[in-house]
DNA sequence: CAATTACATAGCCGTATGCCTAACTATTCA
DNA sequence: TGAATAGTTAGGCATACGGCTATGTAATTG
């Protein structure tokens, strides 16, 4: 079972500022340049950069630059580690509510056939 | 559509940090107290309080206090909005992905076919 | 070459976070 | 009733966060 701690707490911490998940949502659409994702915020440059720079280190997004310009573009994978964490407590919740279930049709079974 | 994102904002940044998550994870077991919580870790009591209140606020966790002591259980519908929203987003990418495919595809069959 | 564009860096500022100790309140047990 | 238990409140402290302005640098464009 690998631990994947740090990753989850830069992941969450990337996915709980709404101005960081709305790049996000901006660069499923496709690769865009820091300016593009700039454009729809009311937030200085470096403001949104430093949201770039969190995005990024915490491996949410990759970027380059060529010329003066760089490009950022999605990368699913912490994406996915997120969700799978978050699936796997779901999975265990649901296990132990079945299991539960189970164990009250048991005993309704049990007071049913004395 | 409704607008979860205050919502989001407080479920991710709650599961940001270790010591919650652990929290989340022993709480998806069962029920159980503020000391029962406390006790895998090396934290002064009003620390893991703290954390408490965060998960509570965010409306991961629920607590009542009985007597003196006060039991924590989890409520899945935070966590699964989270898992939701980064479901959706990655939907989205792999749509993307899938109409990339599709026109790559198209393309070489216009080149198989000149 | 000069001006514009696109980002980058430095540094400031107020608030929030995460941890602590100390002291307090309310139950429960002997 | 007195002592132990379970939680709570208050307040302090260092660091991190999220915003800003001002300034710098490198690539394009006229």
């Amino acid at each position: 079972m690998p631990n994947y701690s740090d990753d989850l707490d830069h992941t969450f911490r990337a996915l709980a500022d709404p101005t960081r998940r709305a790049v996000i949502a901006r660069l499923i659409q496709g690769p865009a340049s820091v300016s593009e994702l700039a454009e729809p915020f009311d937030m200085a440059m470096p403001s949104l950069m430093q949201h770039l720079r969190v995005l990024e280190s915490g491996g949410l997004i990759r970027s380059s630059k060529q010329g003066r310009v760089r490009t950022c573009h999605i990368e699913p994978v912490q994406l996915q580690r997120a969700q799978d964490w978050i699936a796997g407590q779901r999975a265990l919740w649901e296990g132990r509510l079945d299991r539960l279930d189970d164990y009250l049709k048991t005993t309704r079974s049990d007071e049913d056939a004395p």
